[in-house]
RNA sequence: GGCCCGUUCGUCUAGUGGCCUAGGACACCGCCCUCUCAAGGCGGAGAUCAGCGGUUCGAAUCCGCUACGGGCUACCA
């Protein structure tokens, strides 16, 4: 049988790192096994349906890498792959469902519940529907349906029990009188989940329904559906949630950053793929760095945890660092591209490997490579080092520049100022950070020598006489650093 | 409250009855390298495998109970 399974979001926020672990365990079961990943939209709730979150959904999916093998914007077999499109099929299940007695039609108010739930919290009872319209008389629920009464319909959950098999967590038992009634069609005329699922996993020959953890205690609802529609239910995989920091769930509607904000904050879509698929999955061989590829090659769904596991920022951190070193020179030349519009194509393509093996975000971009685009722009502090003063700095800068205007900026010029730390009973690496500051204005650069090279000796010396005339400005009376 | 799921270093995890005096990675600390910052190399600290009781010659691994944590409990998904 071939492998069919889906990521299946509602479009009513922004995707978030637990939704896109979801997605990337979709894809990387589907690849594996050769089989089709599919993006179905379930947009069933009109009140929380959130307009832009769709284009967000797939734009995170691409970003990432996880192109949908049908779904929106690729079509399929099973178009439409929007749930808001497909009301008749589930209108069909459950006027099925009602015909055969398994599912009934329930006129209570939102009013009626809302004030049965409190007061079975009042009693400390377990809040639930009464079952009030569950055995109305057929023909006082065929002369309300004619006299226009809004209803919903519910699931008739029968005695008994009801096992849910998953796949990494083996068999659970449910009381089914743990269960409810749950509502099937609301009274706007859309299906809820647990319907809407059920019929689309069924109609779309979905294989495996792997989804979050969140989901299994109303599995046992979902595996009653199948039943009573005669279908056969899909082997269920429910993954561990993804928890923040605090331990609690990681969801959009508790304020977790988007998975695109991580785009913006520097980080590369390979290293939140890594880490994503770390997050409650290891291949037991203690690689941590892996690729997409390498991640669909390794995958085993059957090695997936059951225990929660907490988003570590610091290992994302640490993957990114990673990932970056290891893209090929041009290609993170282009991805450092947008985070220094101004500078030139080629400086940054000299520049680039110099760089590369020291970020581990690409934020930090523009403060490694700012001095090409502009010099300091008289932010020179800590020019003079600690246990030496502002003239001895004056006179190293002018014997360095005399290093730099007889021969071009490089690390042949290395041996020369060393001399001039000897010169002037200098450690070599105070005069390095001197000229450091006078070059660049920061304290923190690529090899400065190298760096030097890209800045060209004309550009150098004038830096290295700015610098000198500031710290002269500033004898006059001023703070020099 | 009820139902369900879970519990190995701070975090992600390896581990499926003897190879475990529990391995790796991140983070942390130290040393080396070194013109800064990184990267890299080497080393260190860090888990009585939640607790208790069973099963067994032998348990992190099997069973039970307890505790703790989390999820669900909508005409949301």
């Amino acid at each position: 049988m071939k492998v069919r399974d889906r990521y299946a979001p509602s479009p009513t926020g922004a995707l978030h790192p637990g939704n896109a672990r979801s997605a990337l365990f979709n894809y990387l079961f589907a690849h594996r096994e050769e089989g089709t990943f599919i993006l179905r939209i379930e947009d069933t709730d009109r009140r929380r349906h959130d307009d832009g979150s769709l284009a967000t959904i797939m734009e995170g999916l691409r970003w990432l890498g996880l192109e949908w093998d049908e779904g929106p914007e690729r079509g399929g077999p099973h178009e439409p792959y929007f749930q808001s499109e497909r009301l008749p099929l589930y209108q069909a299940a459950a006027d099925r469902l009602v015909a055969t007695g398994d599912a009934y039609r329930c006129f209570c108010t939102p009013e009626r519940l809302e004030e049965l739930r409190r007061s079975q919290e009042r009693a400390h009872m377990p809040p639930g529907y009464d079952g009030r319209c569950r055995d109305l008389d057929p023909a006082v629920v065929a002369g309300r349906v004619a006299a226009g009464d809004r209803a919903v319909i519910r699931m008739r959950v029968p005695g008994g029990s009801t096992a849910v098999v998953d796949l990494v967590r083996g068999t659970s038992e449910f009381a089914n009188a743990t269960l409810d009634d749950q509502v099937l069609v609301k009274s706007d005329g859309y299906p809820t989940y647990h319907l809407a699922s059920v019929v689309d996993d069924h109609e779309m020959d979905i294989t495996h329904v792997v989804r979050g953890d969140e989901w299994l205690p109303s599995a046992p609802k979902h595996v009653l559906l199948y039943g009573m529609l005669g279908w056969e239910p899909p082997v269920f995989v429910h993954l561990p949630l993804v928890l923040g920091p605090d331990r609690a769930k990681l969801s959009k509607r508790h304020g977790a950053v988007a998975l695109l904000e991580y785009r913006d904050l520097g980080y590369l879509p390979e290293a939140m793929v890594n880490f994503l698929a770390l997050l409650g999955w290891s291949p037991g061989t203690g690689d941590d760095f892996m690729t997409l590829p390498q991640l669909v090659q390794a995958f085993d769904i059957e090695k997936v945890q059951v225990s929660p596991a907490v988003f570590d920022a610091a290992k994302l951190d640490h993957l990114n660092g990673q990932h970056i070193r290891a893209l090929p020179p041009e290609e993170f030349a282009a991805r450092v591209r947008p985070w220094v519009p101004e500078l030139r194509e080629e400086l940054l393509a000299a520049a680039a490997p110099l760089v590369q093996e020291r970020m581990t975000r690409l934020t930090e971009a523009p403060g490694l490579l700012g001095f090409l685009v502009a010099a300091p722009d008289g932010g020179r502090d800590g020019i003079v080092p600690k246990k030496h003063d502002r003239a001895a700095t004056i006179e190293v800068l002018r014997d360095a520049r005399a290093v730099f205007a007889g021969a071009d900026p490089g690390p042949g010029l290395e041996p020369g100022l060393r001399d001039v730390a000897t010169r002037h009973d200098w450690k070599f690496g105070e005069v390095m950070m001197t000229l450091r500051i006078a070059l660049t204005g920061s304290p923190v650069t690529p090899p400065l020598l190298e760096s030097a090279a890209l800045l060209g000796q004309e550009e150098v010396l004038g830096r290295i006489d700015a610098s000198v005339a500031a710290l002269e400005g500033a004898a006059g009376g001023k703070e020099a650093s």
